[in-house]
RNA sequence: GCCCCCAUCGUCUAGUGGCCUAGGACGACGGCCCUUCAAGCCGUAGACAGGGGUUCGAGUCCCCUUGGGGGCACCA
């Protein structure tokens, strides 16, 4: 009988969470989606140092822009709360005093300095850096005295001397270490708070969490939380640890990989499903060829044993490429509704507000297969809102063209586009098509000349759906700019 | 230095002893389409780290070497 899934994401709120915490998040929220369990929010703020003004905000942020909705957490609650460590102190503190009692842990008065140099003496040895346990040995009277001295003590944990302490874990297997090798590591600081390793295992007993599926950086300190659920007389729960993310040098990604947090990702116009379906995918697959993948599709295939053992690089190149493929999949009003915020933010100031979402109707089927990332829409749609574009001299003479086959090419073109009844992408091809064997011409030169006119742009959709959109007026008066500026050149 | 983990194309991966002359995806390159750019379609190059075993047979199992990563705080 498996007791009910119960997973949990435990952040410390150091900072703005980053892809690989987020990763992080996201199996446990896939393994409890699909398990039918629960997925828990718990804050891991036991460092008083480390704490970051706004980072648990930051943290409801990263988790909400990707949809990975808490069952249990600080601001929603839960029957195993509280869901911040600050505010548990007391259950540490018992667990560290019955551990005392039991003679399994001790206190520990050595300085931070002695520690220090001791640790700087280790390593000149070339020795393994550990606590040296002269506090181990300390007898009853030895510690009162200290205790008279007013001495601040820590609380660490009496590793056996013989031993192996092993576990299974649901990715890596059978894993095992020599208790001799482990070090009397600390469970309570002088401060009062626990550290991670005494917390995670208080706390995820007491929250009856069934699964810890966590990154791999935690492998070798799992057996002090395996001697600890032994100790304290817990049920331990299953470990799944799943590999890393690594930056383009394999090395463990960080900040100065570059744009390392989640909500970077946001800002730079990527979709969440794209980062959701792309995160998968780095340590989890389903089979050998499927990529794409809905939230459905992840909640009903995701499964630990499909976790992959080896790190995984984070590689921008396929992210960008699923989130051309999520825009792709989105309807005109699908896009226009995530755009327009940035458009209401990036264009121009003298383009009126609210933007016209109708004249964006039409032109977000010419660029939509375009866009890449959210961000690019205003470079992509300046120009039919712009009044006034800007053309460059050089820009405007195309390959194989110079200054005067491009003057006679728009003073050919404008009679015949002002006499156009109907200003249509039929209508243009039927006048323009022609022309360009009239005068000589490839297609491609005349529609190359015409569009950097139009559009003041080498780059932009198919000519004559563009110049529709935009409109006679706006096309002839461009046009007419454009003949200026080449006539003006010498 | 010690401990742990890992090892298939540049990258993400499939592969759980014969279905592998190793499959897919991104990227790269070439082509088609074509008014540019995209998208789409077609194609090409590209990997089992090395060495020993085990076996009739090893990418797949074992060992060693090498390489990479992670950990070794009163940080998580």
């Amino acid at each position: 009988m498996s007791r009910p899934v119960r997973v949990r994401f435990a952040p410390s709120p150091t900072g703005i969470p980053h892809i690989g915490n987020m990763r992080t998040a996201l199996f446990n929220w896939l393994f409890a989606r699909h398990s039918d369990g629960k997925f828990i929010l718990r804050i891991e703020d036991t460092d008083q140092t480390r704490k970051v003004e706004g980072a648990i905000e930051k943290i409801y942020e990263s988790l909400g822009w990707l949809g990975l909705e808490w069952d249990e957490g600080p601001d929603v609650g839960g029957d195993s709360g509280p869901y911040m460590q600050s505010e548990r102190l007391d259950y540490y503190q018992s667990a560290a005093k019955r551990l005392v009692e039991q003679g399994d842990a001790y206190h520990c008065y050595c300085s931070s300095e002695r520690l220090a140099e001791m640790r700087a003496e280790q390593s000149k040895r070339k020795e393994p850096p550990r606590y040296d346990r002269t506090c181990r040995e300390l007898t009853a009277g030895q510690r009162a005295q200290k205790e008279a001295e007013g001495l601040a003590s820590v609380v660490r944990y009496k590793i056996p001397f013989e031993g192996i302490t092993s576990f299974d874990d649901e990715v890596y297997g059978y894993v095992e270490f020599q208790n001799a090798l482990l070090d009397d590591y600390v469970i309570l600081k002088s401060d009062g708070f626990p550290t991670y390793h005494l917390a995670n295992v208080v706390d995820d007993h007491m929250m009856q969490i069934s699964h810890v599926i966590r990154a791999d950086e935690w492998l070798s300190s799992t057996p002090k939380h395996v001697l600890l659920y032994k100790a304290l007389e817990y049920n331990s729960p299953k470990y799944a640890h799943m590999p890393m993310t690594f930056g383009k040098d394999k090395a463990k990604l960080s900040k100065r990989h570059g744009a390392t947090a989640l909500l970077d990702y946001k800002d730079m116009g990527y979709l969440p499903e794209a980062m959701i379906n792309f995160l998968v995918l780095l340590g989890w697959s389903l089979d050998d060829k499927t990529e794409i993948f809905s939230r459905d599709d992840l909640i009903q295939h995701f499964s630990l044993d499909r976790i992959s053992k080896t790190g995984a690089v984070f590689n921008a190149e396929k992210l960008n490429w699923f989130n051309g493929y999520y825009i792709r999949q989105l309807t005109t009003d699908e896009l226009i509704e995530r755009v327009m915020p940035l458009l209401d933010a990036q264009l121009p100031a003298d383009v009126k507000r609210p933007i016209d979402t109708e004249y964006l109707k039409e032109i977000i089927p010419l660029i939509h297969e375009r866009l890449k990332l959210l961000t690019e829409i205003t470079e992509f749609v300046s120009f039919f809102f712009v009044d006034d574009i800007e053309h460059k001299a050089d820009e405007l003479i195309g390959k194989k063209m110079t200054q005067d086959s491009s003057i006679a090419v728009l003073e050919a073109s404008l009679p015949k586009l002002e006499s156009l009844a109907k200003f249509d992408t039929e209508s243009l091809e039927q006048v323009l098509r022609p022309l360009a064997e009239e005068l000589g011409l490839k297609t491609g030169q005349l529609f190359g000349t015409l569009r950097v006119a139009t559009t003041g742009k080498t780059v932009a959709p198919p000519l004559f759906q563009t110049m529709e959109v935009l409109g006679q007026d706006k096309c002839l008066k461009r046009i007419g700019l454009a003949l200026e500026k080449l006539k003006g050149m010498d």
